[in-house]
RNA sequence: GGAGAGAUGGUCGAGUUGGUUUAAGGCACCGGUCUUGAAAACCGGCGUAGUCGUGAGGCUACCGUGAGUUCGAAUCUCACUCUCUCCGCCA
């Protein structure tokens, strides 16, 4: 959400937030209204004060012994026109309240113009991609060849685009998840959150899931809750409507939660393998910080996701979001994207995002900067640290061998008991 | 699932025969006096948001949420949400 006051003073700023909405939005429509909604509020204010002013005489002339039917009756009918007009007002700020929500946030000035990931900037690089000197198989043949990864008997059990892990593959995501959080709370000072993975309506439009994005979750019936489609939607919304110290920012943390997501209008994309879930494994990084220091906090955080891709040996590359492919609540974002063997091209692991204001103020989360200062709307950033299914998934296509085994690479060893091979 | 209790400003807590309460008071916090410094004491300040105004400042709303009664609601009525206690069931 952004703050109306800018928006009526500098109508530049919602020009550059549409251009990520394609222009649907009736910028003129919403201008009028704010002036009507200002127009009756005045109306009614002013009405309201003469209203408390006589209700101070009535027991005043009470007690005088005179007679006040007749004030009485003109309070009765300007009390009906202050009723009438609060309704107005209700509906228009009901009105202002549902387009304002769809607005996207307005991207950072470093956000290169484009309107597909074919336009997004490619940062940086790091390692070669594998070379095979052998026909090398896609994770979901090499995985079900080592029996560790059954996706036919998910689909019988629950539907298309979920998958059993089975063995040493069961073994390699919990052995993902337990070396990705220790990583960042032991080397890069992250507080480890478990959180619900399901959430209340008021969390999903907190974090700006909705209530334009309704048709990608998974709603649960007869509840207002909903799977969470990744943990940033619980850990942001943990500080909800709370006023924090400035000497408690910035705040780090980082959780492992299952996600669950719809795709809808994605059918037919990544049909075969791990990469498109219903329901996926994901460690999430989230900051709460001051706004002088979100930009260097988000540079910080995708290091901390870059880390956990080289550690694993998986080489990748670092992209900026275009303004076409940046998400609605985003500023500025960037991509990891990992090398995938079958896919012949670098995939999506990571999204590291700085949603500056944007989701403090749909959420309420603030801080003061003293005891005597007025309060401002923190930063809050988050980014997977990393994808655990794209990254079992990119594990079995990089280290397996001509054999047909795979690699358990180095400092996953630990984790797994010190297995160094998946053999079938 | 059954029974009961409760929800007031950063916190504690008064106010519930509807009208000088414009939400008392304590604590915490901030500024000042005093002091070599600090504490104590004393004096003053101290919520959020909207709206009008160039400004000083004014006005309006907010006592869990929503609706209602009334000239007037923290206070009365109804519905809902959440928290706590006890019972039952349960990993």
């Amino acid at each position: 959400m952004l703050d109306i006051k800018l928006l009526r003073n500098d109508p530049q700023l919602l020009e550059r937030a549409l251009l990520k909405s394609k222009g649907k939005f009736d910028k003129d429509g919403f201008m009028s209204l704010d002036v009507k909604r200002r127009e009756l509020i005045f109306k009614a204010e002013t009405m309201k004060s003469d209203q408390n002013a006589a209700t101070k005489l009535i027991p005043q002339y009470k007690k005088e012994g005179k007679d006040t039917s007749s004030l009485m009756e003109e309070m009765r009918s300007l009390s009906n026109e202050i009723k009438e007009l609060d309704q107005q007002i209700r509906q228009i700020d009901e009105q202002i309240a549902e387009l304002v929500l769809t607005i996207p946030n307005i991207p950072n000035e470093a956000v290169p113009l484009g309107d597909s990931d074919t336009d997004n900037q490619e940062v940086r690089k790091w390692g070669t991609p594998a070379k095979f000197d052998f026909e090398p198989k896609a994770h979901w043949d090499i995985g079900e060849a080592l029996d560790i990864l059954d996706f036919s008997k998910a689909a019988k059990v629950t539907g298309a685009r979920f998958t059993f892990y089975k063995n040493a593959g069961a073994r390699l995501e919990r052995a993902l998840m337990n070396f990705m959080l220790d990583l960042h709370t032991t080397k890069h000072g992250y507080v480890e959150v478990f959180p619900p993975f399901m959430v209340h309506r008021n969390s999903m439009v907190g974090t700006g899931q909705l209530p334009k994005f309704e048709e990608d979750a998974f709603k649960v019936a007869n509840t207002e809750y909903f799977l969470i489609p990744t943990a940033e939607v619980p850990v942001t919304n943990m500080y909800r409507e709370q006023i924090l110290d400035v000497k408690e920012l910035p705040i780090y943390h980082t959780a492992y939660s299952a996600c669950f997501r719809a795709e809808a209008g994605s059918a037919g994309r990544d049909t075969r393998g791990l990469i498109r879930q219903h329901q996926f494994n994901k460690v999430e990084l989230v900051k709460f910080t001051t706004p002088e220091t979100s930009y260097v906090e988000l540079e910080k955080l995708t290091n901390d996701a870059e880390e956990v891709l080289q550690l694993l040996g998986l080489p990748y590359r670092v992209v900026k979001l275009c303004i076409g492919d940046l998400g609605f609540s985003s500023a500025l974002t960037y991509d990891l994207e990992v090398w995938m063997p079958s896919y012949n091209r670098y995939v999506e692991i990571s999204s590291c995002s700085n949603f500056e204001s944007f989701q403090a103020r749909r959420a309420d989360i603030k801080f003061r900067r003293g005891p005597n200062e007025k309060t401002e709307f923190v930063h809050t950033l988050n980014g997977s640290g990393v994808a655990l299914g794209r990254t079992t998934a990119c594990i079995l296509e990089t280290y397996q061998k001509a054999d047909g085994s795979v690699e358990v690479p180095e400092v996953l060893r630990k984790y797994m008991g010190g297995l160094e091979v998946i053999k079938a």
